[in-house]
DNA sequence: ACGATATAGTAAGAGAAATTGACCGTCAAG
DNA sequence: CTTGACGGTCAATTTCTCTTACTATATCGT
C-alpha cells in the first residue's frame, strides 16, 4: 500500500482537523447566508465565535481565535460597518474597548450555535450519543494539550 | 455562566477542530525547520502532505486537499523551486504531469511523517491508548460524513 | 509620588494568498 | 470526426496576512 492510500486509509490527526474545520464552516456560513446573514464569511467566525453577549475585549478574542490583535481589528471593523457589533468604551479599563454586539449579532450568534449544534447532534445520531460524548471529551483534551504544548 | 464562558467550557467541534489543526501545524512545521526543511510553509501542506511515493496528479492532489487547483499549481511551482518536487508527464494520460517528489521531498514526508505520529503518540499515551484509537475512529467517520454532507 | 516597563488598541504598507474567468491540448463517447 | 469533458496553466482582481511603529493608559518597583 502506497503512501496516497495510507494517507486516505488512515487519515492523521492534522488532516482530520483540516477536513471537519473547513467542511464545518463552509456548511455553517452557507446555513447563516440563507438565514439573513449573506455578508459574513468565515474569517468573522474568529470574533463572532468567542464574542460574549455582554462586549468582549479585541485582545481576548485575539488571545482565544490566535489571531493577531490587528486582525481582529479589521475584522470589528467590517462588523462595525455590517451593523453585528459596535465598540463601547471599557469602565473597567480605560484604554480597552469593548466589542458589544448588536441586535443583529446576537441573533447571529444565536444561529450559528444552533446551527453548530445541529451539525453535532447529526454526527452524535449516526455514531452513537455515548460514543460521541466519549469523542468530544478526548477531543476537548488532545485540543488542550497541544494548545499548550504540553509533552 | 456567560457564552464566552460556555465556549471556554465547552468548545464546539468546529472551534476545537480549529485549535487542533493551528497548534499541530505550528509545532510541525517549527519542527521541520528544526530537521533542515526551514523554507517549507504550512500551506506547502496541501501537497506534500498527500504526496505519493511514486508521484500524484494534480487534480488529486487539489481535491484531496480541497484547494482549488491553480493554488496546487502555484505551490508546485514553489516546491520545484525549492528542490522537493519535479514535473514528470504522466505516461497513461498525456494530458496529466505527475508531482514526484525528489529525495529531498521523501525525506520530508518522511520526517513529517514521523513527527506527527510521535505528536499522536504523546496524545494516546495522556489520554489512554485505547480511548485515543476510539477517539480516532469516531473523528474519521465525522470528518467523512462532514466532508460529504451526509444529513 | 515617580519613573520604567508592559499592555490595549490603531495605523499603514509590503508582501502573500485566494478567487475568477479564460485558454490550450488531450481524452473519450458516440 | 465531432462533441463535450478533463488536466493543467495564465493572468487579473480581490482579499488576507504580516511587520513595524505609534499613542494612550495601566502597573510595578522603589
Amino acid at each position: 500500500m502506497n503512501r496516497a492510500e495510507r494517507k486516505q486509509a488512515d487519515p492523521d490527526l492534522g488532516v482530520m482537523a483540516g477536513q471537519v474545520l473547513f467542511s464545518l464552516q463552509k456548511e455553517l456560513f452557507g446555513a447563516l447566508a440563507e438565514q439573513g446573514h449573506p455578508a459574513l464569511r468565515p474569517r468573522h467566525g474568529a470574533v463572532m465565535a468567542y464574542l460574549d453577549e455582554a462586549g468582549s475585549r479585541a485582545t481576548d478574542l485575539a488571545q482565544q481565535s490566535g489571531q493577531h490583535k490587528q486582525v481582529i481589528g479589521t475584522l470589528v471593523d467590517e462588523l462595525v460597518e455590517l451593523g453585528y457589533v459596535r465598540r463601547e468604551p471599557d469602565p473597567r479599563d480605560r484604554r480597552a474597548k469593548l466589542v458589544v454586539p448588536t441586535d443583529l449579532g446576537l441573533d447571529q450568534m444565536a444561529k450559528s450555535d444552533a446551527i453548530v449544534a445541529d451539525i453535532e447532534r447529526r454526527h452524535a445520531e449516526a455514531v452513537g450519543a455515548e460514543a460521541y460524548a466519549a469523542f468530544k471529551r478526548v477531543f476537548k483534551t488532545v485540543a488542550e494539550r497541544q494548545r499548550r504544548g504540553l509533552p
